[in-house]
DNA sequence: GAATTGCGTGAACACCCGTTCACTGACATA
DNA sequence: TATGTCAGTGAACGGGTGTTCACGCAATTC
């Protein structure tokens, strides 16, 4: 009953993905990802790759949920440094870009297959990326008050403005990218400065 | 000297552009084009390809220009709208969604080759979004007064959220794309009201 | 009318691909 | 200790790929 055989069957597992990973880069994505280079890189035969795998798809999955799994804990780490004060915005956006350069392959994963050529992608992606925007949205909402709706709004305007210049981040220089995030720090707040006069116009209308 | 010959020559160049956006769909990108596919459907011999065109890359640079083409004809399109006067915004946006509905192949390839692993592609698609924000910055500087360095702000956002929209429209029902279309107005109207503040009270400090 | 240019061609080459199959041998079970 | 399970294997099949080459033949040039 000593799991040997089936801790080795893990990591092998694991060097499959790993082996993926590691063949995911700026000029190699996804879709031209094959089996045989993947099990040469993990080290064993490619038909060992289906006691692992039913397809690549399979695979593919796995890493976006492995990306997914670093996004949420992006989150945590986001929200622990808004816990200790500080400007949140610049905190969150700061972090978020952070998470870009040190896990450039899994982000660059999410981002092509966001708009990918396999719908089961396209909708996993989707998927974790609405996980973010609630998070925000339950902020806006017990945090700062914002009603739902116009909440809903912001979140997903902002989370839609951090996560186009995450992708531009991948291919920038580190002062670009320093650049960058300036740029999406100010836009962030022009976004939360336009919600903040949208509601309290319509508080005004209303009282 | 009748151009009979390349009358002919431009007309197959044309059947192998054709033939290319034709097998360009949610399933099936760029990655995955295969040039004999491609020679197949234009009607030719796989070997005529290379009359044309150097590497599928230089065909596929060719789908990028084709597609930033579009987007400028959409450009000027928009700016028919705006002055016959009406909202802008939602002129802008609805002009914008119906190119996406109706050029979804060509939107398509602009989206993924953005991310995608050529870095030539990459930048080929980031030419053609930033000639979108700098006609943007344009508008808001000389139509409505904005400093530089504010425009340049609020247009990227802008562009960053309705490019983003667009990119979820691609998978979108009639109805949510009918949603979509109304959050995206909304959000870009958040956007501009953010940036108006901003403007006056730093007017305010300054004066 | 003769010479030249150049688009389109079919055969062929070398390569990589995903997948199947029967098999081995170490671990697990009883 | 005997039996069964199953991760890993090497050979093989069928198929698609990009690219080369020499060639035919119609449009062009002189």
């Amino acid at each position: 009953m000593a799991g040997v055989r089936a801790a080795q069957k893990e990591k092998t597992r694991r060097a499959l993905i790993q082996a993926a990973m590691n063949q995911l880069s700026a000029e190699h994505g996804y879709a031209s990802l094959s089996l045989r280079e993947v099990t040469r890189e993990a080290g064993i035969a490619p038909t060992s790759f289906y006691r692992h795998f039913q397809n690549m798809e399979e695979l593919g999955l796995t890493l976006v949920d492995e990306g997914g799994l670093a996004l949420r804990q992006l989150l945590r780490q986001s929200r622990q440094q808004i816990d200790q004060g500080g400007s949140i915005v610049r905190a969150s956006v700061t972090t978020f870009m952070e998470f870009v350069a040190s896990n450039t392959a899994i982000f660059r994963l999410l981002l092509q297959e966001k708009s990918g050529n396999s719908r089961e992608f396209r909708l996993a992606v989707q998927r974790e990326v609405e996980h973010f925007t609630a998070e925000l949205v339950d902020y806006l909402v017990t945090e700062q008050d914002f009603p739902p709706g116009l909440a809903e709004l912001q979140a997903d305007a902002i989370v839609r403005i951090v996560f186009s210049a995450g992708a531009d981040a991948l291919d920038a220089t580190t002062t670009q990218r320093q650049q960058l995030l300036e740029t999406t720090i100010a836009q962030v707040r022009i976004v939360a400065r336009g919600a903040e006069a949208t509601r309290t116009s319509a508080t005004a209308t209303k009282s």
